[in-house]
DNA sequence: CTAATTGGGTACCATTTTAGTCCTGTATAA
DNA sequence: TTATACAGGACTAAAATGGTACCCAATTAG
């Protein structure tokens, strides 16, 4: 299915929460509760995001969380990598070296260019586009030209 | 990660190896051999390709498999939809109404553009990209385009 | 007609990944 | 000082994944 764990889908849900009232403090237990889902486990996304700088956390009464940078400038890629990792469809899309099928593989070299052009294309979305209920007006093709290239015709 | 699964990367070997002898017939062991994966590995994803109709087999001996179309026909898409099921990124990307988060989550809509973007971006690279060795160079944006912009609403 | 070849289907098991919980510690504010 | 709230890690349960084995069905060569 070329699917997000449900982890990574949670922690988009609760990012989105966060930047619809970017000046609050939002403690997890509030989180939790918005999004209808369990604490701990909302805690567990928390803590994922802060650790890979897309949040910040304020311990103590009145603490909670916040957005490290405006939502504009955090991207369903930063999202999808703290959580899961580097975004990559194949092993080999991330690290050279670490399989010894390379030879016999043949699709390699492609598939890390469509990997790419995905990683390209979940940059280029925002979470301020994610929270927002219009829909994406992004100019999504400009970075997918670029990569795949020197276009033939339709 | 949004990785893809161990057996829909077999299967694209696979069946860019076929797609590099199109005329011959080819048998599982023959095809585990040159790709270096194990026999029954392969022979089990060489069955979901022929169940998706991406494949065509032959029974007895001198049989095996061949590409049901050409390769310029089958879509990364197809290969991953046939192993994985259809390509979506959460759950809701597929069908609707088996969320009952839908009314907290609030980023769904926009996910499922960005899952369809994504989708379009894989039904634009062929089997035949994928096997050759050259790079990758489609027109890849057009699509892209047509959906990101003003997307009606869901 | 028979035997050899080759795919088809199914059931099963091992491993890994994922999700979720809990507990204990630490920082902060009232 | 006490209640609040995050930090970190260990642990468990469940599910998906990958891999194997076994037997059946079809086809062709001899």
């Amino acid at each position: 299915m070329l699917k997000l764990s449900r982890l990574t889908d949670y922690a988009a849900v609760v990012m989105a929460q966060i930047a619809r009232h970017p000046h609050a403090s939002h403690a997890a237990a509030e989180l939790a509760e918005a999004v209808q889902l369990p604490h701990p486990t909302v805690s567990k996304t928390l803590k994922m995001l802060v650790r890979a700088g897309l949040l910040e956390s304020q311990r103590g009464a009145q603490g909670g969380y916040r957005l490290a940078r405006p939502a504009s400038q955090i991207t369903a890629a930063d999202i999808i990598s703290a959580i899961e990792g580097p975004v990559a469809m194949t092993e080999c899309s991330q690290a050279e070296g670490d399989c010894e099928l390379a030879a016999t593989c043949g699709v390699a070299d492609n598939w890390q260019r469509v990997s790419l052009a995905i990683r390209t294309l979940l940059e280029s979305v925002t979470l301020a586009h994610l929270a927002d209920t219009a829909p994406i007006k992004l100019p999504v093709q400009l970075p997918i030209q670029t990569i795949s290239l020197s276009a033939a015709s339709a």
